[in-house]
RNA sequence: AGAGUAAAUUGGAUAGUCGCUUGUAAAAUCUGAAAAGGUUUAUAAGAGGAAAGUCCGGGCUCCAUAGAGUAAGGAUACUUGAUAACGUCAAGCGAGGGUAACCUUAGGGAAAGUGCAACAGAAAAUAACAGCCUAUUAUCUUUUUGAUUAAUAGGCUUAAGGUGAAAAGGUGAGGUAAGAGCUCACCAGCGAUGCAGUGAUGUAUCGGCUGUGUAAACCCUAUCUGGAGCAACACCUUAAAGAGAAAGUAAAAAAGUUACUCGCUAUUUACUUUCAUAGUUCUUUUUGAGUGGCUUGAAAUAUAUAGCAAUAUAUAUUCUAGAUAAAUGACUAUCCACGACAGAACCCGGCUUAUAGAUUUACUUUAAAA
RNA sequence: GUGCCUAUAGCUCAGCAGGAUAGAGCAGUCGCCUCCUAAGCGACCGAUGGGGGUUCGAGUCCCUCUAGGCAUA
């Protein structure tokens, strides 16, 4: 297992949100854009309004921690940015709720590998 | 047992599987000439009492200054001490609150000066208005005494003016033509002297008899103070863009200056423009990437000594996060009080704010019993 | 991360060396005008971000919290 690779610089974020596909679960949304590179790119972005900085940091936990389990079946070359839906409140959102958002979004855009 | 005050400690635990960051080690392996780096394995360590707010103080770095000081601006303000320093802390003083343990307190100066005090009220501070008393004159009544009103002269000022947050020390008694600290008693305030205390201050005696409030209004006095901040700053690399200089190649013509104008000749210098404004070297600026700065420190723990305490000194032991879109998580099982507030970002000392509970120590008060 | 600024009706703004019952425009409600609406005229409604302090008195002065915004590689 390699290490995840994330998305650093504010060009790459900004690309995604323009030219990326969007989806969207009941508490995550995906824009999801693919490259012709041999690695994939994960980024998270959460407002500052949504919670301090000990509620934030939990859920981009548990989001790496869901994208490991999905890693080795997702394609090669796709980028993929994550997005908390503003309205859910962050307290309530579980490891599991996550697990299934997941799931569903990755076959819709057809990323899965078997 | 109830109610309460102060201080201190703690801030879920255990086991298993997978996973993250950093350090160390070297068995293996890959890249490389080497230095070194990557992967894997083993092992050690891995968020807080507030890490938060950014409200103060310092270290550190750069800029400015030969060095030091003054002014302006800013901050602080009872006393003594602690500290690297502070607007912090400790012990006290004064004032206020509480039955009490105890708590709160930006608390210098208003007789250095200026300003302000709305509305109401005669007046918001030498005073005036209004008023009280005495004498004389005039008028009325009357035998006179006397009474009333008006004018003039003199005495008086909180007694009457009931407005205001505040009315010129307060309350009571005496005193007077009328009044007034004019006098007396008690209380409050001011000053001087003695005593106690390092001091703030307390206390006793005496004195004169007070001169409103506001300085978190300007101001005065005393003390402190250069500015910016790790996205500081240093190093390195070369990718992009810009500027300048030098040497060299090539070409062209014009203008200006040497008092002024014109013409000619010669010399020198500088500037501008153009042509292919192309390439080379050097310097420099901005942007981008990387590394350092980065954790051994006014450090922590224990003991002893000095001190009421804050704190200081000595000895011994320990090394205890260092990330960079940013490391502590997920799942399973057990236990209980069923887990609050909350995540290091250069580092320390404080302050302020948020916080489920649990534990310990000292003390006050109420009720009952002995 | 660091350094700063702002907060007044539903919206946009006034207001200050402390004296207020806090004002203006647009918006809203009611009435008049009109056959009806708009425009016009008249009236009403509605606010100092929260909490302390100084002061006789605070929108204004001081402290603290909250919420917004700006600059900076």
């Amino acid at each position: 297992m390699k290490n995840t690779i994330m998305l650093k610089k504010n060009y790459e974020f900004k690309n995604l949100f323009s030219k990326g596909k969007f989806y969207y679960g009941d508490f995550i949304y995906m824009y999801i854009s693919k490259t012709s590179k041999n690695y994939n790119k994960l980024g998270i972005a959460i407002s500052k309004k949504q919670g301090k900085a000990v509620k934030r940091n939990k859920i981009k936990r548990l989001i790496r921690e869901n994208y490991k389990n999905f890693e080795n079946r997702i394609e090669k070359g796709t980028n993929i940015l994550i997005v908390i839906n503003k309205e859910k409140n962050i307290e309530e959102i579980t490891f599991k709720d996550i697990e299934n958002n997941f799931s569903n979004i990755l076959k819709k855009a057809n990323v899965l590998v078997n």
